[in-house]
DNA sequence: TATGAATGAGGGTTCATTCAT
DNA sequence: GATGAATGAACCCTCATTCAT
């Protein structure tokens, strides 16, 4: 009973309070989220969010590290222990594009939020963003390319047209997997040669 | 649009209410911008707007699609009487990009300012970038690709690419001409089967 | 009716701002008066006080000038065409101390609210005393005095003692005029070697 | 008071509580040091002050207490065992200036903090500054002075003098010690009929 | 004693907007 | 068209304080 209840206590609300902010950050962007929104949602008053986060700004870069941090997993379990540098690229980018797009709002933020729309925090949520696109980078550095291929620009490419993806993306119509391979055999096809894929 | 036709012709104000708002909602997104920023830069005051929009939503909304008529505009200038497929999409994405990262701050602002982040008139801006986005399909459907190629993807990667190049770009890099080609060339290659051009 | 009805509209509401501002303050100190008090003293929102004052610090400078400009008038008038030093100097104390104690909630914040504890305009309310305190000086200085008297340390000793009334005075005894000469008289008879005044 | 005495016997943090208040509320005043303040200084939480305190004001109060205690201690050893009247005033002032300006922040939030910045306690307050006046009215109550001299307006004006250049005073000018002769000899040498000091 | 999380009220300030002039 | 004052709501945040642990 006594653990019971100190369970209650000391089962910190941080994580709760991560979890609304990172749900409302991805539903309205940060500026429309209000202090007092992510409050209620915790069932907390506003200023007791001011116990865990000394800024509306800190949160945000708890919730991009937490998001950045839950890519990177995702992307990670997904490669395994696959060898073959395409199909490690692919399952990377079926992997990102499902945390982004389906399964975590904490990832969705550090894709919607826009560091300069918070310039306080802008340079450390870039550079939690840059942090994780060096796992890009390793992940093109094997493949075997045409000469005269830009690793860098083939990175942006990706991963724009991943995250842009957000923009456009509603659920019902293809699923994340399916649009991730979908941009990946554009660039493949050329780049390795292979026929299309049947649709 | 027929007020701001009007406008020019007058010695109204509306068109540097327009350019400012632009730049600011450019500089620091939508909702980081008040309405007494724009007043301020534009040398009037707050209340003053209201004689021009009914709301800071409407001046989003017109400032988007100036930024909409413009990147059409400069896409269609660049694709001129054209007529090879691969060159016209070519000069429309070196168009889309340069206009986007260089010259036009009302161009910025359709791919800054999410359409989610302003409920109110999200469905119009949609519908604006729906409308420009159309002509990319158009450019689109005369290439002759492998069969199986899905356009829509095809569209939606270069255009996210292309667009979300605005999170990186950093004047004083390659520019955004070399970048749209770059972009294109990764695919085109695949597509057309050609060899890698010469970095 | 017209003008009756523009009266209202113009005749600005800052001043009554500044008097209830004023007497807040005086009556509770700065940072026990809340800009709320003050609106609603004058019977306007919160907000709408900035119409008028950039922050609760610069209403608080606004009153500060205008207190110190009021002790300096009431001291310039009381001395007016008198031409005896003592005399000017008697009838400036008499004055200093009217205004300080009775007359006006402006003066009574000049010597109420400390510098320090505001610190983001401190040095423009030392600044202001510091200017009001010249005009002492001034008469001060065609005084005859002992050799060896330092002028400075009489000023110091004068004004502090009159200042530092506020902390003691209660209305019902002696009234401010008597303090005054009371407190000059202490200095006077030592300097000028006359016998005491009879109480 | 003897809570204080327990706390230095024990090694509790009572003490150290006390001296962070006294010199945050000199610095800053009182409303402008928080709970939180006072607790960061000491290295403790906001809410272990309420173990030693039952509020911000009684803490308010004990700082006053042993500011009141320094300073009559202070004056009191100045007088030590002489029998000159004037002596005695003159070194009361030296001693109760030095501790104002120099030695004590316990005494400087006396003279700091106006008993009617905070109310609740402002009785108390003002009986305990009350308390150690009495002390200067027994030191001029010996002196031989000219018929008709006030002795009330003389302690005063001199305690008035003194503690206002608490407003003033700058490290490094006149010590304080002969900044409290120079405000008494301007009244003594009135008062004693004696020649000006050389300065 | 001290902690850490929370409270509830209120802090100063900014917001988009209105409207008589 | 523009002004200037005002609105009413909401902003982020800090306050002194409480209390189970």
């Amino acid at each position: 009973m006594r653990a019971a209840i100190r369970a209650q206590r000391s089962d910190s609300r941080l994580p709760l309070i991560l979890d609304e902010a990172a749900r409302l950050f991805r539903e309205k962007g940060y500026h429309a989220t209000s202090a007092r929104d992510i409050a209620a949602a915790v069932g907390m008053l506003p200023g007791s969010l001011y116990c865990h986060f000394a800024s509306k700004e800190e949160l945000l870069v708890a919730v991009y590290e937490e998001g950045v941090r839950r890519i990177g997993e995702a992307v990670k379990a997904a490669i395994g222990r696959k060898s073959d540098p395409w199909r490690r690229l692919e399952a990377a980018c079926v992997a990102h594009l499902d945390v982004l797009l389906n399964s975590s709002d904490y990832a969705q933020v550090v894709v919607r939020v826009r560091p300069s729309d918070v310039p306080k925090v802008a340079g450390r949520l870039i550079g939690l963003r840059d942090g994780y696109e060096r796992l890009f980078s390793d992940l093109l550095a094997p493949l075997r390319l045409p000469p005269g291929t830009d690793r860098r620009y083939l990175r942006l490419m990706l991963l724009g047209a991943l995250n842009w993806s957000q923009n456009w993306f509603r659920p019902g119509g293809d699923p994340p997997g399916r649009i991730a391979r979908q941009f990946l055999d554009l660039l493949r096809r050329s780049l390795e040669r292979l026929p299309a894929r049947p649709a």
